[in-house]
DNA sequence: CCTATTTGATATGGTGCATAACAATTATCG
DNA sequence: CGATAATTGTTATGCACCATATCAAATAGG
């Protein structure tokens, strides 16, 4: 996945600025992010960038993407569903979906199987590794991803943030 | 940037299954997001590229991606800066901010002008046609994308999730 | 002056995301 | 029933985004 060093690139990182001599302040060479403070649509991008990076180094162990964590996830809460159902649930297009199971496959987490009903689709479940897989993913989310996370915030507003993130993405 | 029919992706939209003729309750062929809905990477992405479709859909007359409104924002509050200082603030690469620069500069938005002091670095600068353009940006933004938003959540809510997301950038 | 560093730029590769098209299968309906 | 439409998984393809290596020109620093 290349996960390697996003960090580098997204930390603001004060440029190297030629000093006039008469710099009066100390400071002086910080951009002001103006406006861009104010804007929702940044500080969601910001945050979320920042969140999946974190994300990717908790569950380095498992060697799990957060969309492939997403996949397992809805894989053992829903068994017996097809391509297309687990997709789109995602938001994520069947065309594409075809190189997240192959690999996933590859990797013994899940398994397609011919529903003898329909010899079109192909029904969904995870494997015996994949479900182990699932679980150590869950524990290395919850303690060293999601923990941290409620933590800086504190947990009523962790809550409150992730009420609220759920509803633009629902609502609005 | 092809913003077209996004939306459809994202839209969980019942799969069609086949109903076993036997389907005790009437919505049974829903698919439980489980232990997703408590993801709050998920909830986090998923908020964002609504937000971010919403953006580009309400600045539309004037064209601009949130990452090209993010330049115009940052030229505007910080005039003669290069494009290292005004790339690395935002968090782009500089071999990737050539292309951006030249999309803009090509619609006679910005400028860039060889540095006397330092004939290596390119003074940016915002033409009239690119102020005029940003000032359109702005209040379409305030009044199209930003204000529905803090309508949806509250103003409180709204000034709390920013402040919340800008933490994590900042400090997780 | 010689070397190291910086700046903008190019080339390149990986990844995510969207569309069109296809074969196999199933559904629909005259 | 049989012709046509729709669905499923798949492939191919293109675009946007992001990251790295590398380069020439210019500058900085010993």
């Amino acid at each position: 996945m290349t996960a390697s060093k996003t960090a580098a690139a997204v930390k603001p990182a004060r440029a190297a600025r030629k000093e006039p001599p008469a710099e009066t302040a100390a400071e002086a060479s910080e951009l002001m992010m103006g406006e861009l403070s104010e804007l929702l649509g940044y500080a969601l991008k910001r945050a979320q960038l920042r969140v999946f990076e974190d994300f990717l180094q908790s569950v380095a162990p498992v060697q799990l993407t957060p969309a492939q964590f997403s996949v397992l996830l809805l894989l053992d809460a829903n068994p017996g569903r097809n391509q297309t159902e687990i997709a789109t649930t995602l938001g994520i297009l069947r065309p594409n979906f075809v190189a997240m199971l192959d690999a996933l496959e590859s990797r013994g987490l899940c398994q397609r199987t011919r529903s003898p009903s329909d010899r079109r689709s192909h029904i969904l479940v995870l494997t015996d590794k994949g479900r182990a897989t699932l679980a150590r993913a869950k524990k290395l989310v919850a303690t060293r991803h999601e923990a941290r996370l409620t933590e800086l915030l504190g947990r009523d507003n962790s809550a409150a943030l992730l009420a609220m993130l759920a509803k633009i993405a629902r609502e609005f």
